[in-house]
DNA sequence: CACCAGGGTACCT
DNA sequence: AGGTACCATGGT
């Protein structure tokens, strides 16, 4: 089928007409971690492709430094054809701390990540900050990632294939101030280039199987499993628990006490329903939010 | 300077 | 199945 926003033969840039789409709330979120905001101007790659993208008049405005024919790369990635609408109203309706996040975070939306990326920063993330995860992504990709064409002063480069990193070194990785997660990446990074884990493929499963072949993984447990699910292929109903979400979760639905993982991953399953990945970013930004707010400085220093 | 960070594994009971 | 030490590094 032809869109009118796909015909264009050559351009550097475009405008996808898209209502709700919150650019700082999305890429903050802690879903994704190689993008820099300036000036209100958010730039970075989608594999080899350099994009810079800000709110105007109607929509999500694009800028590519060469002509690209198709965005359907970028479509995909931002997810503008997602009917935020609906996703809000699969929601438990009467759940209004859930309701006070969708308030609070207007405009939050889920990307569509590239697998690999996603896969590899996931691995990273296990107990370190945001701002950590991103100083190990940036140093990766200055280092052993692709130059890519771009339309700023300084020079960009492309998060380094699962190929590029197999063939480094742990100390390499080490390097890059991943310290114990070196191991993990490295041995992921060679099973994805030998395709003995087909990530393509795995977009075509059912989630059980997907879940299944992501925990074949050394260093995937099932919270990291559930990001690259809920991040990079869409599962609506991954659910990722970091202490965040379990902090926010027993703090709202279990009045503080201890819940066992098993007992919790029911209780998401029975109250969210369809749409609980994207319920679970609400909450997860929400809560990292509000700093100084009442009640939720309660749910903060509590364990 | 303790404490914690979008955890997972090995090993224990 | 459920607890715990440990893993490496940097922010707060």
């Amino acid at each position: 089928m032809l869109l009118t926003t796909d015909i264009q033969i050559t351009t550097t840039e475009t405008v996808f007409p898209v209502q709700d789409y919150d650019l700082d709330a999305t890429f903050l979120s802690g879903q994704v971690f190689g993008w820099e905001q300036e000036a209100g101007i958010w730039r970075g790659t989608v594999d080899a492709r350099w994009v810079e993208l800000s709110i105007a008049s109607g929509g999500i405005h694009a800028r590519t430094p060469s002509p690209t024919g198709d965005w359907r790369w970028l479509r995909e990635f931002l997810q503008v054809d997602l009917e935020l609408a609906a996703v809000l109203a699969a929601f438990p309706a009467q759940d209004q701390h859930l309701r006070r996040a969708v308030t609070a975070c207007r405009g939050l939306r889920l990307l569509r990540q590239p697998s690999w990326e996603c896969l590899a920063s996931f691995i990273l993330s296990s107990t370190k900050q945001i701002v950590q995860i991103r100083q190990i992504v940036r140093t990766l990709r200055e280092r052993y990632g692709e130059r890519v064409a771009s339309l700023g002063d300084r020079p960009v480069f492309a998060f380094p294939t699962a190929q590029r990193i197999a063939g480094l070194t742990e100390s390499e990785l080490r390097a890059c101030k991943m310290g114990f997660r070196a191991p993990y990446l490295l041995r992921a990074a060679r099973r994805v280039a030998t395709g003995d884990i087909d990530l393509k493929a795995i977009g075509q499963m059912d989630l059980i199987s997907a879940r299944q072949e992501l925990l074949r993984l050394d260093g995937v447990g099932e919270k990291i499993a559930d990001c690259v699910l809920l991040f990079a292929y869409g599962f609506p109903t991954a659910f990722p628990v970091d202490v965040w979400v379990r902090r926010v979760l027993t703090q709202y639905y279990f009045r503080g006490r201890q819940v066992t993982p098993a007992r919790l991953a029911a209780f998401v399953c029975k109250h969210f329903g369809s749409q609980a990945g994207y319920a679970q970013q609400y909450l997860f930004h929400h809560i990292r939010t509000q700093r100084t707010k009442d009640s939720v400085g309660e749910v903060q220093s509590s364990k």
